[in-house]
Order: structure tokens, then sequence, then C-alpha cells
DNA sequence: AAAATTTATGCAACTGGTTGCATAGAGTGT
DNA sequence: ACACTCTATGCAACCAGTTGCATAAATTTT
């Protein structure tokens, strides 16, 4: 399973409470590997169970629960030891394909605004990944780390144009005649 | 869930055996949404007892317990009324993108190898790809359905190229210094 | 003729992922 | 003071997907 070794990379990076790496989830590594709170917070007892990680009450808990987890030892052992198995392919899980092949099928069904909106969907986070890039990797100087990261928003950001010109060609045959 | 809509399209395409369907899925749907035999069977099953499809002993069972599955109204009201839904969004799930970010948080873990081992996989693929296209879709004058799944593969196509190209650059920054 | 592979189906157990609900303090607006 | 939203955590039930195993006929290889 690999959600595990996404929040040991991510708490490695920096530690956190369960709440803050939902949230950060969403952002960085969640644009490869989405992840609910509920998931994260099954993952993260499992994970103190197994003596991978540890938490403590958050400093600035005041009167609440908010709990911060760090990495141990076993933890990063484990993460590097994870790191260089061979790794599954992508899945490539796309409904709309279905729905594509269905309309094939039964004769035109108007899936044209539907794919509309997913072409508004991928322009958006198109512009938010685009952004993204301007804010942290306009530096012609940059890390290793750093450069590793604007690989992986690269890869993002290649898809995203690519869905928008697929899906520009898409919608043509779709409104044909 | 999108695996019955998806094996009711696959049977109105042409009703077969639960074996049939595991292998064209292997083929066209299954770029999209991968199924197990395992998961094809139990599915089958449930639609049967919906009252989706219906099944028989296939002409051609001889002693086997081969069963041929067709599509019965219900089951083709039932995909009209799915594939005009809103659609989930893709996943994106690549544990690769996870294992680069953990050699950004740890340091070199010589990932190389490893991108090279996808990066061939994701060549054959393409190969397989474009000589499905050279010979179902060679021809100028193509019936919407049939054009409907050439840009169904060319999605695929584009995402090769896309995941290549990637790869290529990601490997220059592995292997620099 | 025996052995191995391919075709064809299915059960059972398990793991991973989703959904609905519940709790409760902190901060903001009216 | 009251309502509302945001932060923060978690249980329980359910559904989807994976893995290991098992059966058995048909076909191909040795």
């Amino acid at each position: 399973m690999a959600l595990s070794h996404a929040l040991l990379t991510s708490l490695i990076e920096k530690s956190s409470s369960g709440y803050d790496l939902a949230r950060r989830f969403d952002k960085s590594i969640g644009f490869f590997w989405h992840a609910t709170h509920q998931q994260i917070y099954r993952e993260l007892g499992r994970m103190e169970a197994a003596g991978w990680i540890e938490s403590a009450i958050a400093p600035d808990a005041g009167k609440t629960r908010k709990r911060m987890y760090r990495v141990l030892p076993p933890g990063q052992a484990e993460l590097l030891r994870w790191a260089v198995e061979p790794s599954n392919d992508m899945d490539m899980r796309d409904e709309f394909m279905v729905r594509l092949r269905a309309d094939a099928a039964l004769g035109s069904l108007g899936l044209a605004p539907e794919l509309e909106r997913r072409m508004a969907l991928h322009e958006e986070k198109l512009a938010l990944y685009r952004q993204i890039e301007q804010r942290d990797f306009a530096s012609p100087e940059l890390s290793r780390a750093a450069r590793i990261h604007h690989m992986i928003l690269k890869k993002g950001i290649l898809y995203e144009e690519n869905s928008i010109a697929w899906a520009r060609e898409m919608l043509g045959l779709l409104l044909k005649k």
C-alpha cells in the first residue's frame, strides 16, 4: 500500500497533525494520490501502532484534541525500503471514457455539456498549477529537492494541457452534424 | 459504480461469456477501466440478479460451464440513465510520484533504473496503440462509433507520448551530477 | 500416453476506499 | 447571545478491489 508511504514522506518533509496532512494532501502529493481525512486518520493510527511514527498533543492544541505526528527511525527505514521497490503502473480509470463508449454503442447521448464541464475543470487545475509554478519554481537556482518537486508539478501540467487539447478535439466530434 | 456500466457497454457491443469479457477488457475498455476476472464474474452475477442481463449456456459450451450473457431492456435503460450523469474526475494515482517525493526528502535513492523500466513499458504500450490505430482506424471514412473509438485510443496515445517525454526529462535530472 | 497450458468458472478471506454520522472547541458575523 | 463556519478528530457500516485457492474440460506440447 502506498498511502502510508505517502504519509511518511509528507511527515518527513514536515511533522504535522492529521488535519494538516489532509489539507496538504489536497495540494501537493494529493495531485497523484488522493485520500480522505478518514483514510488518513485510520492510517496514522495503524502507523503509530506499527511504531513507524509517534504522536504527542500538539503545542498549539489548546483544549482541542490536536495531535502532532512525527516519523520514527523504523518509519524512515520502511520508507527507504519501499521507495526502491518496483512500482505499480499508474491506474487509468476514467469513467468518461466508458460513457463515451456507451454513446458510441447506443447513439448520441448528448455528452457534450459534460465534456465542456470537464474541460473547464482541467483549465482551472492548469491555471492553479501554473500559479504554483510561478510562485515556487521561478528561480533559476533550485535545490535538487525543489527540482524534483517541480518535475512532479510539470507532470500535472502536461496532463492537464493534454486533456484540454484532447477534449477540444473530442468536442468537435460530438458537436459535428 | 462504473464497472457494471462498462460491462453493459461491452455486452451491448457484443454478447459474450465472462471469460471473453475479461480478455476484451484487457484490450479496449480496460485501458481506462481495469478489472480482474474475479470482479467481472461477481459483477455479472449481481447484474443478472438485478435483471439487467440474462445468461444461458453458451452454444459452444460443450461439457464446460461456459455461459453467454446478453443485455436485457432494463440493463440498456440503466446504461442510458447512467451515461448522462456527471462523471467523477479521473483518478490520478501514481505510486512513482510518491517515490520521487521520498527521494527528494531523503536524498538520492537510485530511482533511475525504475524510471527506465517504466519508460520502456510506456514505449511498448505506445507501439501497441499505434499498431491498433493503423489496423482499425486508417480508413478516412469512419462511422461515428469508430471515430469515437479512435478518439478514446488517441487519448491513450497522447498519454503515453506525454509520459515518455516527461520520463526522459526526469531521467536527465536523476542522472545529473 | 502423460504433462503442461489454456479456457472457463467460482468461493472465501482480506484490504483498501467511501459515506454518513457524531463530537467539540475556536473564531467570525449579526 | 446566537448562529454559522472552520478546525480537528474519530466510529461504524458499507462497498469495491485484490489475492489465494480450487475445479474441470479442452487443447497443445513433449
